[in-house]
DNA sequence: TAGATTGTTAATCGATTAACAATC
DNA sequence: TAGATTGTTAATCGATTAACAATC
C-alpha cells in the first residue's frame, strides 16, 4: 500500500496514543471521540495519523486497545530493544544513565564515554565509561544504534561525528549547538536555555489579544 | 505598530540567533545572506522573524550584530534576570540545578523543592531543598516566574498545581505526562522518551525516496 | 549613481480541521 | 435496519519560500 510519508508531529503524537492506550486495559474498545476527549487530541487528527500507516480500527465501533498498542509498537519499532550509548558523564549524563523514563524494556543505555582520564575506567550507575576514542569500535559490537550526546557544546560535534563513524542512525543531543550529520542520521535536539528563553519571552505578554480572537497584538 | 503575532518557531530561532551573534564581535555588520549562510536558516526567513518586532537593518547594509543581540535580547526580555525553581531533587533534578547551560547571568536556580523528608532541608549544589508544601509561599518571595518539574509523572501534576498556585508564568516540564495549566502558564515539554520513539521510529527507515523528491513511501 | 540588502507582499507548501461516504 | 464511527477527501489555516519595491 502506498502512502504518503507521515509528517514528524504525527510520529510524535503516535508516542503520545501509545502512551495513554498502556493505561487501558487491554480488552478494551475506545472510538477516536472518547479517545480525543481523554488526551485532548482533535478525533479526526487521531484518525488521520493513524491513516498514514494503515486502518486499525472497526466503523461503527472504534480501536480494540491491545491491537492499537501493538500497531503502534510496531509503526515506532519498539517491539525490539533499543541500545544507547551516552557521550559525557557530567551530572547530566550521569543523571541520565540511570534515567527511570528510559524504560528497562525499551531503551536500555548500555555504553558510556567521556575524555577525561578521571573518569574513564570507573562505573557509574553500573555502565563502565570508556574513552571517546573507542565509540566507534565499541558501538557495533554493542548493537547501539542511538547515541546522547551531554558533553560541553565545545566538545559536542566531535562526539557527535565519532557517534557517526560508529554508525549510529539516531543523536539525541543535550549541547547547546546545531549538529552537522549525514542524512541518514536523524537528530533530536534538547536545548534547555532555548527553551528558558521562549518561555522568558512568553512571562508577563498577555493573552486577552489572544483569546478575544484577534490574531494582531500591539508591540 | 501593529503586528501579526509571532509564531512561537519564530520566538525559538530568535533564541538560536542570538547564540550565533554572540559569537561574533560587536562592531560587526552581517548580512541576512552571510547569516543565513553560516546559520543554515534561509535568508528571507531570517528576515521575516525579525520583521515581526521592527526593522533593526540597514537597507544596502545588514544588520548591526550589537545592535541586533541588543534588540532579541530585549525582544526575548533576557535584560533582567530569570529565577528558577526546581520540583523534584532526584538525579535528574539535581543535575539541572548546577547545568551550567543556565547561564548564572540570565537564569539562575533559586529554590529546589522535593517532597522527600530525608532530602528536605539538605543543601543540594548550593541551593537549600525545601518541602513541596512551601512553594506557593516561597515563589513570590524570591520572585521566581518559572518552575521547572523533574518529579516522576505521578507526582507532576500536583508540582505544576504548587507552582501555579506560586504564580509562575512558565514551566518546563520533564516528567512524561501532559500537565494541564490555566492559559496564562505557558509549558515546554522535554520529553525524554518521546524522543527516543522518534529516533526510534526514523531508525533503518530508508531516505531514498526522501531523496528522490517522491514524497509517497511504501509501507 | 550603481549595487546591495532590507522590509514586505504574494505564492507556495504542508498540516490541521471539517465533512461525509463507506461500513460495522 | 438504524446509529455510530471509521477512513478519506475537501476546505481551511498558518508557516515557509519567492519575489521585489524601497532605500541605504
Amino acid at each position: 500500500m502506498l502512502i504518503f510519508k507521515a509528517p514528524e508531529v504525527t510520529v510524535q503524537r503516535l508516542s503520545l496514543y501509545l502512551r495513554a492506550l498502556e493505561k487501558l486495559p487491554n480488552n478494551s474498545v475506545l472510538s477516536s471521540k472518547q479517545f480525543s476527549k481523554w488526551i485532548g487530541v482533535p478525533d479526526n487528527q487521531i484518525r488521520k495519523d493513524l491513516a498514514y500507516f494503515g486502518y486499525f480500527g472497526i466503523r461503527g465501533r472504534g480501536y480494540k486497545v491491545e491491537k492499537l498498542k501493538e500497531e503502534i509498537i510496531r509503526i515506532l519499532s519498539l517491539n525490539q530493544k533499543k541500545e544507547l550509548a551516552i557521550v559525557g558523564v557530567g551530572k547530566l549524563g550521569t543523571a541520565l544513565l540511570a534515567y527511570p523514563g528510559f524504560k528497562k524494556d525499551k531503551f536500555q543505555v548500555k555504553l558510556a564515554f567521556d575524555n577525561n582520564p578521571e573518569k574513564i575506567g570507573k562505573t557509574l550507575e553500573g555502565v563502565k565509561v570508556h574513552d571517546v576514542e573507542k565509540i566507534p569500535r565499541l558501538l557495533p559490537r554493542y548493537k547501539v544504534k542511538i547515541g546522547i550526546i551531554t558533553t560541553p557544546a565545545s566538545a559536542a560535534q566531535y562526539a557527535a561525528n565519532k557517534l557517526i563513524e560508529g554508525k549510529v542512525e539516531g543523536i539525541l543531543n543535550f549541547a547547546p549547538i546545531r549538529l552537522i550529520t549525514p542524512d541518514n542520521v536523524r537528530v533530536k535536539n534538547v536545548d534547555l536555555s532555548m527553551l528558558l528563553e521562549i518561555l522568558s519571552f512568553y512571562l508577563s505578554r498577555n493573552y486577552q489579544l489572544d483569546l478575544s480572537d484577534l490574531s494582531l497584538a500591539r508591540v
